[in-house]
DNA sequence: TCTGGGGTCCTAGGACCC
DNA sequence: TCTGGGGTCCTAGGACCC
């Protein structure tokens, strides 16, 4: 059997933590720049406030229901999300990070008595220690432990663990539970699906397998072999590299200036080269975009990107800054006003694999001991400590008008203890 | 005034190979 | 009338996830 561990509104129960006279509160938390709702508490979610929504549209509701509003903390909830997983793998066999907010857990050895006990007793230890709700769902597949962890949700009686075995119950959960809500079915196949007739789980699992690949390929149809109970997402309890890896932002104001980009791009590259860094990688691919406010209908549209391959795969920052200048040169265009950027690096492998090139121009292992002296100061002394001149001083800020502290990893806490 | 960010997988079609 | 056949690799686009 198979568990999935998920964070009930998790950014929101992350900030309550801290501040628990929000209990029972309307409490969101926003995007990047302070655009748009991302984690909603029940109470947000009762007055009708949408997931995604621009706040800019709720303010009246905000106003009068006297919503708590955050910006977003990802610092913190890192932290937090850290700390939820640690206590979950504590207690069971094997755990995935499925997401900052959600892990399947593998249950194989474990007899179905001890499930139903241990499924409750995994959630209430993890608020105990963490102070997040989580709700636990169990089933023979991830799909069906999806749709587990949702009833557990919805119903307080179950304890915030929904433990979904036998053939007649999950027929019976199924043949009430929208297509849409399953795991796998996006909007656009919800809609198609709709269209013919399938509107619950159930009308889908009893669609043939045959239609179900020809109409929605091979993941489709992984999707309904999991609602039939069979096995076909594995469990992973390692995390694989990343075959790429992005950084990207709007701006908080249109930019039409190259000098500005430039340090914007600077930055992601950067932002890009210390992940790359982290999983031991090498790029030898890299691509640059930049576009403009698609909201402004008074304004001229573009959206550029380029591809650059690099002759010698590198994890140099300042070789990835460099290349990732030269690229938005050649896409920029002065007549525009750009209000999103960013950079993406591609065809990664790992460096210990990586043949050196005998044309290389400059000298691999310079940069090398340089980059890790680079990442031993921000790891020291916290992100962005030392960073490349390129992406400038001022830097380019983002909105963010109502974020919490960092609670779990403050600076300041940092220094006292050392002291 | 104001609208997020970072990933994965699959498929179809074109280029190219022998 | 009639135009080889079987592969691989790459990319763009479309779907999905959180």
């Amino acid at each position: 059997m198979l568990g999935l561990a998920d964070c009930n509104n998790f950014f929101v129960s992350c900030e309550r933590v801290f501040k628990p006279s929000l209990a029972g509160r309307p409490v969101v938390v926003l995007s990047n720049n302070d655009g748009c709702v991302i984690s909603r508490s029940n109470e947000a979610k009762a007055l009708g406030i949408k997931m995604g929504e621009p706040v800019f549209k709720i303010m009246d509701l905000v106003r009068n229901s006297d919503v708590k509003v955050f910006s977003s903390n990802y610092v913190l909830y890192g932290d937090m999300s850290r700390r939820v997983m640690d206590s979950i793998r504590n207690m069971v066999p094997a755990i995935e990070v499925y997401s900052i907010d959600e892990a399947f857990i593998d249950f194989s050895g474990v007899s179905t008595e001890k499930l139903k006990v241990m499924g409750e007793a995994i959630s209430r230890v993890t608020r105990r220690d963490t102070g997040i709700p989580i709700s636990m769902g169990i089933s023979h597949t991830k799909t069906l432990a999806k749709i587990a962890s949702r009833l557990s949700k919805k119903y307080p009686r179950l304890n915030n663990s929904c433990f979904l075995e036998k053939d007649s119950d999950i027929r019976k959960v199924l043949s009430t539970f929208p297509v849409e809500d399953v795991w796998g079915i996006g909007r656009r196949y919800a809609k198609m699906l709709r269209n013919n007739g399938i509107n619950t789980a159930l009308d889908f699992c009893n669609a043939s397998p045959e239609w179900v690949k020809s109409k929605m390929s091979i993941v489709g149809l992984k999707t309904w072999k999991e609602l039939h109970q069979e096995s076909c997402i594995t469990f992973e309890d390692s995390v694989d590299d990343k075959k790429q890896i992005c950084t990207s932002r709007s701006f908080s104001k249109e930019l039409s200036n190259i000098e500005d980009i430039y340090q914007a791009v600077s930055y992601f590259a950067s932002n890009c080269s210390e992940k790359l860094r982290k999983q031991k990688g090498v790029c030898s691919q890299i691509q640059v975009f930049i576009l403009t406010n698609y909201f402004r209908e008074d304004m001229p549209q573009c959206y550029q990107s380029i591809v650059v391959p690099i002759e010698t795969a590198t994890d140099s920052t300042l070789q990835l800054v460099k290349i990732s200048c030269r690229a938005l040169e050649q896409i920029y265009n002065p007549l525009f006003s750009y209000k999103k950027a960013g950079v993406i690096f591609s065809q990664i492998s790992k460096k210990e694999e990586t043949t050196g090139n005998i044309f290389c121009d400059f000298e691999v292992a310079k940069h090398t001991n340089l980059m890790s002296a680079l990442d031993d100061v921000n790891i020291k002394y916290g992100r962005n400590t030392l960073v490349m001149a390129a992406q400038g001083v001022e830097k380019i800020k983002a909105f963010s008008n109502h974020l919490s502290k960092r609670y779990t990893t403050s600076w300041d806490d940092i220094i006292e203890v050392k002291i």
